[in-house]
RNA sequence: GCCCGGAUGGCGAAAUUGGUAGACGCAAGGGACUUAAAAUCCCUCGGUGGCAACACCGUGUCGGUUCGAGUCCGACUCCGGGCACCA
C-alpha cells in the first residue's frame, strides 16, 4: 500500500464508490430494523458554516455506526428555504430570492457532498418547492375546516416611516433597523393553529421521549400549565356608568385579602373609557403604543401606570380597589387584567412603591409573624394572616377554602390556565408560502378547494423595505368578481413542522404522506442546535399530532431520541476606528504571540503587523468575523481530518472552540494510523490468533483493543460522546505503536495476529468518523466488503480478565499507597495488604484505627482518629 | 425580568452510579534524526517545597452533608441559550 496518507485521492475514490453503488439510498423492509437519523435542515444563507459541519457530522456518525449495527438507515437532507435573509438579500443586491436561494442551495449542497455525508438524496427538496409547501396548503384547509385554525387580532412591530411589519429581530432599542423610527404597536388580523388545544397532550407526551431533561424542563415550562381562581371584580363607579365585572386569574388565591388594586392593559375597555374627556390618561394610553413586542422587552422595561378612575369591589371583602391602567398587563395575554398584592408579589410591589399603593401583609413569614415588607415583598407560601376567617389556613388549605367561598357566592371558579398562547402563523412577507385562503365582496372567508391548490409563489418579484410585494401585485392577489387573495404567508417554523415526514415519501405527488411515512417515523434521533428547544420542536411535536389525528401518521411524537448541540465558538478581533465603533478581524488573517507558557499576549494582523485588540472567544458570527470557512479546512486537510476534529475536540453538547493547531493535531493522527497499517502489513501476514498461546505483551495489547471496542461502542452507541471514543482509540494506536517498538518488533506469528486485531479494531471504530480514510484502509486489510458494511465490533469478554489488579489506599481519604492484589482476593485479605502498605503505617502510626472501608476492585480507605 | 444550561492545568477536555482529579489531544520546553529546515520519533509538563522518598495546596466563590465531594444540598458570582415575527 501507499504509504502516505493522501487525503484527496482517498477522499475522491470514497465518494466516487459510493456514489456509483448508491449505497446510501434508503429502501423500506419491513424485515429489517430501521433507523432514521435525521439533523436539522440548514436554512440556504450562502455557504456551509461550522454549526452545519458539527451538526451534520454528529448525525453522520450515529448513521453510519447504526448501518454497521445492521440496521436499515435512512439519512435526508434537504433546505429550509423560506425566511427573511432571502428578502434582505433580495433588497441588497437587487437578485430575485428564489434565485438567490436556489444558487445557494446549489452551492452547499457541493460543500455537503465534500465531506462525505451518507445522504440518500434521492429525497432531497427544498421547502420553497411548490411540490412540497403545497401539502402545507393542503393541510392548512383541512385545519380551517375541522375548526382548528382561526382568525384574531394581535400586535405586531409597525414601522411608520417603511410602512411594514417588522420581526422582532428587526427592533433595535424600540426603533426599526432600516429607517430608526420608533415602532409602534400595531393590531391586524391575523391566522391562528389552536396549539392550545393540545397543551395537555405535549404536556403529557413529554414523558413518551428520550430527549435531554433540560428540554423537557424548558417546554413544561413554556406550556406552563397552572391551577388557579378566575374571579370576578365588579366595577362600582360612582359616577354611575355601567361596566362588565373584570375578570382575573390568579394562582396566588391565599393573597386574595392582600389586594390593594388591580390594573388592565392599555387596549382593556376600561381604558379606552377612562381616557375619554382624560387627556393625561389618553396620553399615556399612547405612550403604552410604542416600543416593542417581545416578552424580554416587556419584562425589562420600566413599569409605568396610571390610575383609571374607576372602582373595583373585592369579590370578598367588598372592598374598594382603584384600577390603574398598566404597560406591561397585556390585552392577548389572559383576560388582559390582573390583581395586584404588593406585599407578596416583587412587581406589585415596585409598582405599588412607585404610585403610593397601599402594601399589606396577609402571609406570615417562617417565624410565624407578619414579613417585613419595607424593603420588599415577601414571595414565599406561609400561613395567612389578617385574612379574617381564613386566618392559619396553609398554602393548600387557604387556595381551597378561598376557591370555594368565591364559588359559592357565584364570584370565582378553580381553573387551569396555561402560558401557551395559540401559535401565528400568519407573515406580512413575499418570501413564504402563500396562506391558500380567499375573501369574498361581503367579507366571506373561504379557504381554496383542492382544485385550486397549490398557491403558487410568483418566482420573479421585485422586493424593495416597505410592504409585503404580494399586495402589490394585482395579478396574484385580484381573483375578479370582488374576490381577493390572502396576501400573507406562512410562519416558515409551518415548513419545518413536518419536513421530517416529508423526507419520507418525497417523491409522492398524489398525497401529503403515504405509508412509507409509518415504516420510518418516528424519527429516531434527531440532531440541532440548542437553540431550538422551544420553538421549532414544539411547533413540529404540535403538527405531527394533527397529521395523526387526520390519520396521516400514526405515531404520538415525531421525535424518539434528541440531541442538542452546542455552538462553535471561536477568538475574535478587532481594532477601535476613530468613530468609536470596532472592525473585526477574521482570526485567518491574525497572528497571536504567547508568552513562553503559551499563554496569549498580543495579537497582531498579518497584513500589517499592526496590534489588534483580542476580544474574547464568541461564538462564530458575520457580525464579529471570528467565522472560519469550513471550505478551506477541507481543502488543505480533507474531510476526515475536519470531521475528526470537530467530533475529538468537545463532546457534542457542549460549544466547541475552533483551534487551527487542534484541526493540525486531528490530521497527524490519520497521518500515524496510515503509516501503523502500512507497517503493519509490511511486516508480513499474521498466523491465526490462538488465545492460549500469548505472550503477556501479547496479551496485553488484546486486553486493550476489547476494552476499547468497550468503550468505544458504549460511547457512540449510547452516550454518544464521540470525544472520548476518539481518545479510546489514540490510546490503542498508541499501545499498538509501543508493542512494535518495546516489544522488539513482534514479527511472530501470534505478535502479527493480535496486532492485526489491534488494528482493524481502530479502522472499523473509526469508520463512522473518517469514513474515507476506512474505507480505504479496511481495502488495503484486504477486505472485499465496503467498511460501511461491515459488522460493528463486539467485544471478548475473556479477553478482558486480569490476574491482579491495582487498589489505592487512602487514610482519612487522601490517597497514601498503592497495592496490587489477586483480581479474586477476599476483603480481610485486602484490608490485610492495605494496612501492611509502607506509606498506610506511617500515616496510621500511634492512632487509632475507627474503621476500614473496602469498596471492591477500587480503593480502601483506612479511618483514623 | 422570567425559564434552561455552563464554569476543572497555559488551552480543548477526561473522570459514566459519591471512590486514584487532569485520560486523550493542543501549546510549550528539552533531546534524536538532518548540512539545514520541514516532517517524524523520544522525554518533561497543575502549583509550592524537596536531591529524592514524599508533603502541602488545587475542579468559579462561600457554607453544608459524608469515611470520602469536580460529582449531592444551600447561598452567590460570572458566562451562554431561549423568551412566541431570526432560523
Amino acid at each position: 500500500m501507499d504509504a502516505q496518507y493522501k487525503p484527496f485521492d482517498i477522499e475522491r475514490d470514497a465518494q466516487q464508490f459510493w456514489d456509483q453503488h448508491q449505497c446510501f439510498k434508503a429502501v423500506e423492509d419491513a424485515s429489517r430494523e430501521k433507523f432514521y437519523c435525521l439533523s436539522m435542515f440548514p436554512y440556504p444563507s450562502g455557504k456551509l458554516h461550522m454549526g452545519h459541519v458539527r451538526n451534520y457530522t454528529i448525525g453522520d456518525v450515529v448513521s453510519r455506526f447504526q448501518r454497521m449495527q445492521g440496521r436499515n438507515v435512512m439519512q435526508p437532507m434537504g433546505w429550509d428555504a423560506f425566511g427573511m435573509p432571502a428578502e434582505n438579500a433580495a433588497i441588497q443586491n437587487r437578485v430575485p430570492p428564489a434565485k438567490w436561494t436556489y444558487d445557494n442551495i446549489d452551492y452547499m449542497r457541493r460543500q455537503l457532498k465534500a465531506l462525505g455525508f451518507a445522504y440518500d438524496w434521492s429525497r432531497e427538496f427544498a421547502t420553497c418547492d411548490s411540490d412540497y409547501y403545497r401539502w402545507e396548503q393542503w393541510f392548512f384547509t383541512k385545519l380551517l375546516e375541522k375548526g382548528l385554525v382561526y382568525k384574531k387580532m394581535s400586535t405586531v412591530n409597525w414601522d411608520p416611516v417603511d410602512q411594514t411589519v417588522l420581526a422582532n429581530e428587526q427592533v433595535i432599542d424600540g426603533c426599526g433597523w432600516r429607517s430608526g423610527a420608533p415602532v409602534e404597536r400595531k393590531e391586524i388580523p391575523l391566522w391562528f393553529l389552536k396549539i392550545t388545544d393540545y397543551a395537555e397532550e405535549l404536556l403529557a407526551d413529554l414523558d413518551k421521549v428520550e430527549w435531554p431533561e433540560q428540554v423537557k424542563t424548558m417546554q413544561r415550562n413554556w406550556i406552563g400549565k397552572s391551577r388557579g381562581v378566575e374571579m370576578a371584580f365588579d366595577i362600582a363607579d360612582h359616577n354611575g356608568d355601567a361596566f362588565e365585572p373584570l375578570r382575573v386569574y390568579t394562582t396566588r388565591p391565599d393573597t386574595l385579602l392582600g389586594v390593594t388594586y388591580v390594573a388592565v392593559a392599555a387596549g382593556h375597555p376600561l381604558a379606552k373609557a377612562a381616557a375619554e374627556g382624560n387627556a393625561e390618561l389618553a396620553a399615556f394610553l399612547e405612550e403604552c403604543s410604542h416600543g416593542g413586542t417581545s416578552e424580554a422587552e416587556l419584562a425589562t422595561m420600566e413599569k409605568k401606570g396610571m390610575p383609571t378612575g374607576h372602582v373595583a369591589v373585592h369579590p370578598l371583602t367588598g372592598r374598594e380597589l382603584p384600577v390603574f391602567v398598566a404597560n406591561f398587563v397585556l390585552m392577548e395575554y389572559g383576560t388582559g387584567a390582573v390583581m395586584a398584592v404588593p406585599g407578596h408579589d416583587q412587581r406589585d410591589w415596585e409598582f405599588a412603591s412607585k404610585y403610593g399603593l397601599p402594601i399589606e401583609a396577609v402571609i406570615a413569614d417562617e417565624s410565624g409573624q407578619a414579613p417585613d415588607l419595607s424593603v420588599g415583598a415577601h414571595d414565599d407560601y406561609g400561613i395567612l394572616i389578617n385574612s379574617g376567617e381564613f386566618d392559619g389556613l396553609d398554602f393548600q388549605a387557604a387556595f381551597d377554602a378561598i376557591a370555594a367561598k368565591l364559588e359559592s357566592l357565584g364570584r370565582g371558579e378553580v381553573k387551569t390556565n396555561f402560558r401557551l398562547r395559540d401559535w401565528g402563523v400568519a407573515r406580512q412577507r413575499y418570501w413564504g408560502a402563500p396562506i391558500p385562503v380567499k375573501y369574498g365582496p361581503e367579507g366571506q372567508t373561504v379557504p381554496l378547494t383542492d382544485d385550486e391548490l397549490p398557491v403558487a409563489l410568483p418566482m420573479e418579484v421585485t422586493v424593495d423595505a416597505s410592504g409585503s410585494p404580494l399586495k402589490k401585485m394585482p395579478e396574484f392577489s385580484d381573483l375578479g368578481d370582488g374576490w381577493v387573495r390572502e396576501t400573507d404567508t406562512f410562519d416558515t417554523f409551518m415548513e419545518s413542522s413536518w419536513y421530517y415526514a416529508r423526507f419520507c415519501c418525497a417523491d409522492n405527488p398524489e398525497a401529503m404522506l403515504d405509508e412509507r411515512a409509518n415504516y420510518w417515523l418516528p424519527v429516531d434521533l434527531y440532531i440541532g442546535g440548542i437553540e431550538h428547544a422551544i420553538l421549532h420542536l414544539l411547533y413540529a411535536r404540535f403538527f405531527h399530532k394533527l397529521m395523526r389525528d387526520f390519520g396521516l401518521v400514526d405515531s404520538d411524537e415525531p421525535f424518539q431520541q434528541l440531541l442538542t448541540q452546542g455552538m462553535v465558538i471561536a477568538e475574535t478581533f478587532y481594532r477601535t476606528t476613530e468613530n468609536g465603533g470596532k472592525e473585526w478581524f477574521n482570526p485567518a488573517d491574525v497572528e497571536v504571540r504567547r508568552d513562553d507558557k503559551g499563554r496569549p499576549i498580543s495579537a497582531v494582523l498579518i497584513a500589517d503587523g499592526q496590534p489588534v485588540e483580542m476580544g474574547g472567544i464568541e461564538k462564530m458570527s458575520k457580525s464579529k468575523n471570528n467565522g472560519v470557512d469550513p471550505q478551506s479546512m477541507i481543502d488543505r486537510f480533507g474531510a476526515d481530518t475536519v470531521r475528526l476534529f470537530m467530533m475529538f475536540a468537545a463532546p457534542p453538547e457542549q460549544s466547541l472552540e475552533w483551534s487551527d493547531s487542534g484541526v493540525e493535531g486531528a490530521n497527524r493522527f490519520l497521518k500515524r494510523l496510515w503509516r501503523l497499517v502500512s507497517e503493519h502489513l509490511d511486516a508480513g501476514s499474521p498466523g491465526t490468533l490462538d488465545v492460549n498461546a500469548l505472550t503477556d505483551a501479547q496479551r496485553e495489547l488484546r486486553r486493550k483493543t476489547h476494552e476499547t471496542i468497550r468503550k468505544a461502542s458504549d460511547d457512540i452507541g449510547r452516550r454518544t460522546t464521540f470525544n472520548t471514543a476518539i481518545a479510546a482509540v489514540m490510546e490503542l494506536s498508541n499501545a499498538l505503536s509501543r508493542f512494535h517498538n518495546d516489544g522488539g518488533d513482534d514479527a511472530s506469528s501470534q505478535g502479527l495476529a493480535v496486532a492485526r486485531e489491534a488494528v482493524e479494531a481502530c479502522v472499523l471504530l473509526l469508520a463512522p468518523i473518517t469514513p474515507h480514510a476506512c474505507h480505504a484502509l479496511w481495502r488495503e486489510l484486504g477486505h472485499d466488503e465496503p467498511v460501511i458494511d461491515a459488522a460493528w465490533p463486539v467485544h471478548d469478554e475473556s479477553a478482558l480478565a486480569r490476574d491482579s489488579i491495582e487498589l489505592v489506599v487512602q487514610v482519612n481519604g487522601k490517597l497514601r499507597a498503592r497495592i496490587e492484589v489477586a483480581a479474586d482476593a477476599d476483603k480481610a485479605a485486602v484490608e490485610a495488604r492495605a494496612l501492611a502498605a509502607e506509606n498506610v503505617q506511617r500515616h496510621t502510626e500511634g492512632k487509632t484505627i475507627r474503621k476500614v472501608i473496602v469498596v471492591p476492585g477500587k480503593l480502601v480507605n483506612v479511618v483514623v482518629g
